[in-house]
DNA sequence: AAAAACTACGAAATCGGTTTCGTGTTAACA
DNA sequence: TGTTAACACGAAACCGATTTCGTAGTTTTT
């Protein structure tokens, strides 16, 4: 890189001190007009840029936010993405993001480089093997040292710090209601493994819809999928058992369950009816396209984002963790339509 | 935030100068054994962490690298996203993600705060609108002071810099030619406006591959798709022409033409063919799937990363400025399967 | 004309580290 | 016993800004 023009560069040109270059060029009124113009015309030519990071050494502000994210490649969580960009924009900060890849080594390594003072705090939504562990205490670390950490989607009570959260519960309820108004009765989850809590919660609320409509919940009516296997054999396996509806907790699992549908010769919404979770292209874009639950992901992230500044610049306030729970609502589509 | 334990407070309460806690905690031979004992054993019980902004000041680097997007919720984007930070964490720097929203305001802002030191070097593909103005000065002006820059995917010659594309015009070639060999005739082609360098690449491609076939190329056949307005008439026209093929330049156009030529009760791929552009999941679970250029988003991040940081750690050498190719291929799938 | 106030600027401390260059003490060697 | 070398540590400069405080020199006030 080019040697980079400072204040010192600025002051010793220019025959004057740099406590005089700084004022100038912040037009204190300390110093005379001329001087100023002289020094703010020569900066200016030399397209001068203060080094931001002397100043946040001083400040010990980097105005950063450090997020991280299990995954990207995923609808989800780039809409999350976006909302957290968008409201740290606003305020003046930059976001540093990073992946867990669901990973519970490279969290709790990503959590220790990021908490040396790069950043002014942090978003995270927490790995699914960190959930598996139940092993949080590099969150509670970084509680302890007082840095401000935001959870969202994924969280654990455990974690004293501020949440924003879908109502998971109330979503995984709306789709099985609408499901059972639709007249069908034998309807499988297709979720994800218990220790990942959204999918723990979204089941509660489909047990919740069933209890309520006296149907008895049918375990072999569940699918846990495990990820680190074929998904598709684990759902096709729910097409023996005579269904005629599913809830899959995220698109991706209720594309794989349309495609067997298809392979099955059975009629979408005819024959089955399918609502998946996180209103992505998959689901939009898909044929029929796919009733969806959808999360807002964008709003999610500038909730994050806005609480956790307001953490930041208001440290001296009563610490007392908040938790923003954004309601869900169901986006219908073709897969759920009522047959006439 | 908590105060943070610094070396100063070390030397203090240990009575020793931070010269030595600084050796003493780099287990330099000059410090006894016992004292860096001593020293290392409170740093360690008072979990004291350098503070990376003293040390960056210090040196000049930051090992971050800067990436601007012109947007994220796509599939191409994010995947080069997950080869960015792969590359990058393997050589210890971490990414700070930006996003110009296509807007060419936006990327100069960037651009600037981004360039005023906080990080070691940028990777960016263009937004859009600058494409359209053909202003790049921002762009030169941060090659005029050597911050080291890797262009990606959307580039521009008349910047000197490190470049990374996918062989956009053999793509284009490579699809049409497939289809062509399907016993195609009247290809259409669904692109973006001519400022995007990508589609008029593929373009060229396209039009290669006919001319080499002797097939006339018709400017009825190509759309060029305006973002700004809503997408799916603009395709819908396409279907008045007597098309019996679509070459689209990327996923979502596909997906719209699967779908409008579904309305039409035109049968894919039987009387009409589809090719998209970007392998993602649209393509993946549609159905029938989508035949696509794979673009291998994730070996482009990783790519262009390397090579950044190959500039930023040897600057030392002549500046000649690289352009690496990534080779794309098709990916078959059912919208282009031969009618047997 | 002496005192007070104001103007315009500079010296030096500070943020939290690293690193060079001493320097006092002790041990080894001739 | 005098010289040298090794050892263990500290003082101070440095990275690039900001900011407090001090102070010449000038102007205003009494």
């Amino acid at each position: 890189m080019k040697q980079k023009i400072t204040i010192k560069t600025i002051a010793k040109e220019l025959g004057v001190s740099t406590s005089t270059v700084s004022k100038a060029l912040k037009d204190s009124h300390e110093i005379s007009t001329e001087t100023k113009k002289k020094i703010q015309a020569y900066a200016n030519y030399y397209n001068y840029k203060p080094n931001s990071l002397a100043l946040q050494l001083r400040t010990q502000k980097t105005k950063v936010i450090g997020v991280i994210l299990p995954k990207i490649v995923h609808h989800f969580f780039s809409t999350v993405i976006m909302g957290i960009e968008e409201g740290a924009n606003e305020k003046g900060y930059h976001i540093m993001v990073c992946f867990s890849n669901e990973s519970y080594k490279k969290e709790v390594e990503t959590l220790k480089v990021l908490s040396n003072g790069s950043v002014d705090g942090l978003i995270v939504s927490i790995a699914s093997e960190t959930l598996e562990n139940k092993d949080f205490n590099h969150f509670k670390e970084l509680v302890s040292e007082e840095i401000p950490l935001v959870l969202f989607d994924r969280v654990v009570d455990e974690i004293q710090c501020d949440k924003v959260v879908v109502d998971d519960v109330g979503a995984g309820y709306k789709a099985t209601k609408h499901l059972i108004k639709n007249g069908r009765k034998k309807i499988a989850l297709i979720t994800t493994p218990n220790h990942v809590n959204v999918g723990a919660l979204r089941r509660q609320g489909y047990e919740k819809a069933l209890i309520e409509e006296y149907i008895k919940a049918d375990k072999d009516f569940i699918v846990e999928v495990d990820e680190k296997k074929d998904i598709k054999p684990q759902i096709e396996k729910l097409f023996d058992k005579g269904i005629d509806a599913i809830f899959a907790v995220n698109e991706i699992y209720a594309a794989n369950a349309m495609r067997i549908a298809k392979e099955q010769n059975l009629k979408v919404p005819k024959d089955i009816s399918i609502i998946g979770f996180t209103d992505g292209l998959i689901s939009e874009y898909s044929s029929p396209s796919i009733t969806t639950v959808a999360q807002h992901g964008f709003t999610m992230g500038k909730q994050a984002v806005e609480l956790l500044i307001d953490r930041i610049e208001n440290e001296s306030e009563v610490y007392k963790p908040k938790k923003i729970v954004i309601s869900s609502d169901l986006k219908l589509r073709e897969s759920t339509k009522p047959s006439s």
